[in-house]
DNA sequence: ACTATTATTGAAATTAATTTTCAATTTCAC
DNA sequence: GTGAAATTGAAAATTAATTTCAATAATAGT
């Protein structure tokens, strides 16, 4: 995800701060690691390719990555909080499995529309939502 | 609410649970306070009228809500649990306003069936959601 | 009503995640 | 290069949730 890193990049400049090397590794490795990650498992993965890099950096950045835009944070109910990248302009949504964790994703225009109807019904002005389903996987239901 | 209030002995009964003067009151407290209350601002509205109350037994009444179906747990990234009352069969979603904190429930059918759509696609057992959108209530969009 | 058993209470301690602090280090504009 | 300003990371602080434990209260059986 070159394009990230880029805009990543831009965003520091803009907010007049500083390129290091921590903030790099941290945000390549983000864009490459798939799924929704923890602080804690990014800064584990982040060390492998650099151990000197600490818990606070990751932390910090992940915040950073959060306010440009290009990090969504997310409550599971598992206790910690999860950081995705935002690819796409869609919005999508979640399937999380009580048994095995597993998350799946999934977009349905119909939804997203039908959620805009109701916001202007109640006079709302959406930010951003969230849709999470809560239950057992293909795998895991028997 | 009185058959909640009932509902909520017969579940402690059940269990083999003794009732206590505490639970009682706490019980009575959450079904009379409306809205989406934290163990916290319970625990302070209880304590106006049985200042002996403690925190911890605040907390452990509303896992027993929680556990015998009576109240959902929820979390609005604010950092802390809210718990709510469970009225109706009927589940409803929510609209967080960003700036003023209000919560607004809504429900929609036709929302709800397009999730089960979605669910089966991915052979995916649905136990329970949340949908909630982000944003500016009515008063505070200006 | 008494007693034994078992659950409950609540203050304090613990845990777990997040956030802040601060001295040492690094970056960047000049 | 130099200096101002930002960054780093270990440790400390904060916050909410959860557990511990001794004292207390509730219930069943007698």
């Amino acid at each position: 995800m070159k394009n990230k890193v880029i805009e990543f990049t831009r965003y520091i400049e803009e907010k007049g701060l500083k390129s290091t090397t921590q903030r790099d590794e941290i945000v390549n490795t983000f864009f490459n690691v798939k799924g929704h990650v923890s602080i804690e498992e990014l800064h584990h993965t982040v060390q492998k390719r650099n151990p000197r890099i600490g818990y606070t950096t990751v932390y910090r950045t992940l915040k950073l990555l959060t306010e440009s835009g290009l990090a969504h944070e997310r409550q599971f109910g598992d206790g910690q909080a999860r950081y995705e990248a935002v690819t796409t302009e869609e919005h999508h949504d979640h399937l999380i499995c009580l048994k095995c964790g597993i998350i799946t994703e999934f977009e349905n225009m119909k939804i997203e529309r039908l959620q805009e109807d109701v916001a202007k019904e109640h006079g709302f002005k959406v930010k951003n939502h969230k849709l999470e389903m809560y239950g057992y996987c293909k795998k895991c239901r028997k």
